[in-house]
RNA sequence: GGCAUUGUGGCCGAGUGGCUAGGCUCAGCUCUGCAAAAGCUGCUACAGCGGUUCGAAUCCGCUCGAUGCCUCCA
């Protein structure tokens, strides 16, 4: 449980993973905002993060994983300016704003859920969490890093600068960032122009709007994150996570909120997972080339060939380090569709080993090297390659040319089991995610069905009819089945 | 312009200075009635040029290329 190391970005470095409370971690990942399909590069960061807290849970840590759903507040312009992204889907819709946030909500959690991604401890939402946004503000006018304008309350960037380094967290200074800083107009009630606000003020139009000691208004996007990590995992805590585009704005004035209201770093380890990219371009919302989990799903988009289930565009994201960015193609996502597929049969494969007196490979070794890979800042291309390992052994047994005694066999069970279900969260053993196990019963039908054929097949095998034994495994194959003649008998796949 | 990241074999992708992941593709072999599956073997990889070193894909410098952030975004 102590040679886990993180990446953090403070440092960027790689540490060793000391928790603030022995045998627990607390975990707080910026959530989606909830007005439109949540798209395939959210997925990807929530993705690495499911990949993490399962490992954390892996290796007996206690873990409180806090994830955020933005439902409030989140402005179209980050400095600002603009309309309030709900209210503008609203009014597109003619919805409630609530109603769009419900729909997108749920829309998030079966995207979720289709992935095989645990969910958080705790999933809270801006706008129930408006009170707490509103007494830290308080806290941080009373110490003197924050001003009042005409209902709008805004941080005081340069003068919490003096104090504390605002930019460390993109290793930037302040005067490099005022540079890089457009003068953007309706921003004469701003002292700085690197200022942003912490509260808005309401306008005659605005539809989400709460009653706040500076007048009615909606609290600013980046409060949220401050006051929701700090009241459900404590003023500093142990992993904060998100994309590497939030890594500038958002997370460097998450920080610099709770240093100005709490007075210490609120987050030990940062960790920030990279971009998605379409053609080595990276997918965004307005790039116009991304798509839908779902449109991945059914391959119901121009830049697909075909679909992929969720299960192997997991495993694609798994051949992936997370801090590296990942090019989606259609040859790439086909090369990992087979590779899971092999992956899978293998573990089906392990369930029916037989033990012997003797043991070929060294089980002990793969495991620790699939653990050695977690270890190292959560690098799973190095485990799914240890797993390919272990699935060689097993299918190398399973062909009679390796043996494995019964303890080994138990061990290598638990090591497969543990790291490809438990901590890559690659599904059960049948069909893999939830969804697609809803046909239980037909399944155990179908596959008696396939037995009875496959029966019928040895018998005419057996006398030397191979016109017959050719015909039924022909037309399984057209239907989709893979036969494997073994070396105790056949069996079959999907 | 500033701050970062990055350039690995046909493709995707790991790589902590020396022991050259892994997957996919392709070719061959073993097994098989034939296939499939599985196993084994192979396919002149580290952008270029210098430097440090006994030794560099890995460290340093320069050149060229790509990407991200600085402006909504995971």
């Amino acid at each position: 449980m102590n040679n886990l190391k993180i990446y953090n970005t403070l440092s960027r470095k790689i540490e060793n993973f000391k928790p603030i409370h022995e045998g627990r971690a607390g975990l707080y990942v910026c959530g989606p905002t909830v007005y439109s399909d949540v798209h395939l590069g959210n997925c990807r960061t929530f993705i690495s993060f499911d990949l993490i807290y399962r490992y954390l849970l892996y290796l007996g840590y206690k873990v409180r994983y806090v994830r955020n759903i933005t439902d409030a507040g989140h402005l179209e312009g980050d400095r600002d300016e603009g309309e309030d992204k709900f209210a503008k889907k609203a009014k597109l819709e003619q919805l409630e704003p609530m109603e769009i946030v419900q729909k997108y909500t749920l829309g998030f959690h079966e995207v979720m859920r289709a992935f095989n991604t645990l969910p958080p401890s705790i999933e809270p939402t801006a706008s129930g969490h408006i009170g707490e946004q509103i007494e830290m503000i308080k806290e941080i006018i009373a110490n003197g890093y924050a001003y009042e304008t005409n209902g709008t309350v805004y941080f005081d960037v340069e003068k919490y600068n003096i104090e504390f380094a605002y930019g460390q967290l993109t290793n930037r200074k302040l005067e490099d960032l005022m540079e890089g800083t457009r003068e953007l107009q309706g921003q004469d009630e701003k002292r700085g122009r690197l200022d942003f606000a912490l509260w808005i003020a309401a306008k005659s139009e605005t539809l989400m709007k709460w009653n706040s000691p500076w007048g009615w208004g909606f609290p600013g996007w980046h409060i949220e994150c401050s006051a929701m990590s700090s009241k459900y995992l404590g003023e500093t805590f142990d992993i904060h996570g998100g994309g590497m585009d939030l890594q500038a704005t958002h997370h460097t004035n998450e920080i610099a909120q709770s240093q100005a209201c709490n007075h210490k770093s609120p987050v030990n380890y940062w960790m920030h997972t990279n971009m998605l990219t379409v053609n080595n371009v990276r997918m965004s919302k307005n790039a116009g080339n991304g798509f839908l989990p779902g449109e991945l799903f059914t391959g119901d988009h121009p830049l697909l060939e075909k679909g992929y289930s969720p299960m192997a565009v997991r495993f694609f994201m798994m051949q992936t380090h997370y801090r590296s960015t990942l090019d989606f193609s259609n040859e790439a996502l086909q090369a990992s569709e087979k590779g899971h597929a092999r992956l899978i049969a293998a573990m089906k494969t392990l369930e029916n080993l037989k033990p012997t007196t003797s043991t070929t490979s060294d089980i002990e070794a793969l495991q620790k090297a699939c653990y050695d890979a977690m270890n190292e800042d959560f690098n799973a291309p190095i485990l799914v390659a240890q797993l390919f390992e272990g699935s060689r052994i097993i299918n190398s047994v399973n062909d009679g040319k390796e043996t494995i005694t019964a303890d080994d066999l138990a061990l290598l069970k638990r090591t497969m089991h543990g790291f490809v279900f438990d901590v890559l969260g690659l599904g059960g053993l049948v069909g893999g995610p939830d969804s697609y196990r809803d046909n239980q019963g037909q399944d155990d039908k179908l596959s008696s069905t396939i037995d009875l054929l496959l029966d019928m097949r040895q018998k005419a095998k057996d006398r030397k009819d191979f016109a017959t034994s050719d015909e039924i495994r022909n037309k399984l194959e057209a239907l989709g089945f893979v036969i494997k003649d073994g070396k105790d008998g056949v069996s079959w796949g999907v």
